[in-house]
DNA sequence: TTGACATTCAAACGTTCGTTTAATATAAGT
DNA sequence: ACTTATATTAAACGAACGTTTGAATGTCAA
């Protein structure tokens, strides 16, 4: 029987092109030629293993995106877990935190993963239900678990879910948006500059929370 | 000498038809056959009225987007200068309804212009910086005076520059990612949620930028 | 009516697209 | 050595792309 081991070669090689063309020039821009040239591969490699271009772009998102969007969320988690009783603080800054500044990822795969769900936010394709189902519910349920303790008790399900959904709206506008806002704030996206983002994020989701709370990490 | 006054007809058909494709599709998937054909003219018609398919979508922000994001600007004006001493509540909430709830602009206006922004900014043709200086600048200036009268002293420019960014992410986020939100909250994007949704973003801005204060406006 | 210009039109240009095909290469099982 | 399944290749397919062309049509001032 043929081991099946192997095929890994090109075929991630693929993937790998695929993941970076597609978040750097969206689906539509970015030709099978270009993908398999990167790959330095044939051009019917993609519809060989793929069968055809859409099902490559939906294979980078279950391959890659949510895989890592899992990994990013347990590191939401290890960071919780490490302090016996966190605060509100503690939890905005560790969800800022891992989604931008740090985190099992480096940051060249945040910024890519940040534009793929973008792009796939302004013209689905097809791989939004994918991760809102695998990566995003499940870290709601899970982020909303560690606020409501630090709440109101009577708030409601929806309420909640509007807060977290503009907590995520701040990071993920300041993760995707980099070009309009270095253009407004004349800052570059280094190092300095992204601590300098997720202290005001956390600052301004806990007091947007309504819990005002000193920051005591450190 | 040949007047220049009815040019607008099929001129302006097209740049109608650009609009509403290149907002829900995106530039590069966008032909200039399918443009053409809602436009009810000849394939011809775009090359000789705008040179090329590039000049095409940039006239669109230049003649759509700018002039209408001035208005809604100035809609933001007007509803603060109705109140003699605006609240901090009354100056967020204002920006909110200007930009998602009412002002000048239709909702289908609303939503096809926070796309083609959103498309810009995940894939640049190069109207991003005709949008930010002609339009984002000039209402960040306007915003940055209407709050820093409610604000602490010694706040420094880039502090208040991202406060103001924090509540762009809310509102450009709840605009753009309406899919994505209508799936995880399981509501529709109806007049009653989008009430909720301003009120929301009020108050979470508002408790945000450090200053706890009712909201009285009826 | 004529001339001059603005606009529309059908047709074709060369290029690139996603996909398919058939031939070949590789390597393990028998 | 032969079979079998997996993998890669060069070449071509038809379709769609943005753009150009040159003739036809519309529109007014002269």
């Amino acid at each position: 029987m043929p081991k099946k081991e192997n095929d890994g070669v090109a075929k991630d090689r693929i993937l790998d092109a695929a993941e970076e063309l597609f978040a750097q020039n969206g689906y539509a821009a970015v030709s099978v030629r270009q993908i398999t040239a990167a790959a330095r591969c044939n051009l019917a490699a993609v519809n060989y293993h793929f069968g055809n271009k859409k099902n490559l772009y939906l294979e980078v998102f279950r391959s890659r995106l949510v895989p890592n969007g899992k990994r990013v969320s347990q590191s939401f988690e290890d960071n919780l877990a490490a302090r016996p009783e966190p605060a509100l603080s503690d939890v905005i800054h560790a969800l800022a935190q891992a989604f931008l500044e740090e985190g099992p990822l480096t940051d060249e795969e945040r910024e890519r993963h940040a534009q793929l769900m973008a792009r796939e936010m302004a013209r689905p394709i097809g791989a939004m239900e994918i991760v809102i189902d695998e990566v995003m519910r499940p870290l709601f349920e899970s982020v909303a678990c560690r606020l409501r303790p630090h709440l109101m008790e009577e708030i409601d399900d929806e309420s909640l879910t509007l807060k977290i959904l503009s907590i995520f709206a701040m990071v993920t506008h300041f993760n995707f948006a980099r070009a309009a806002i270095s253009r407004i704030t004349g800052r570059e996206y280094n190092k300095e500059f992204k601590t300098r983002l997720v202290d005001h994020i956390s600052e301004f989701a806990t007091k947007g929370l309504g819990m005002m709370q000193r920051e005591d990490d450190k």
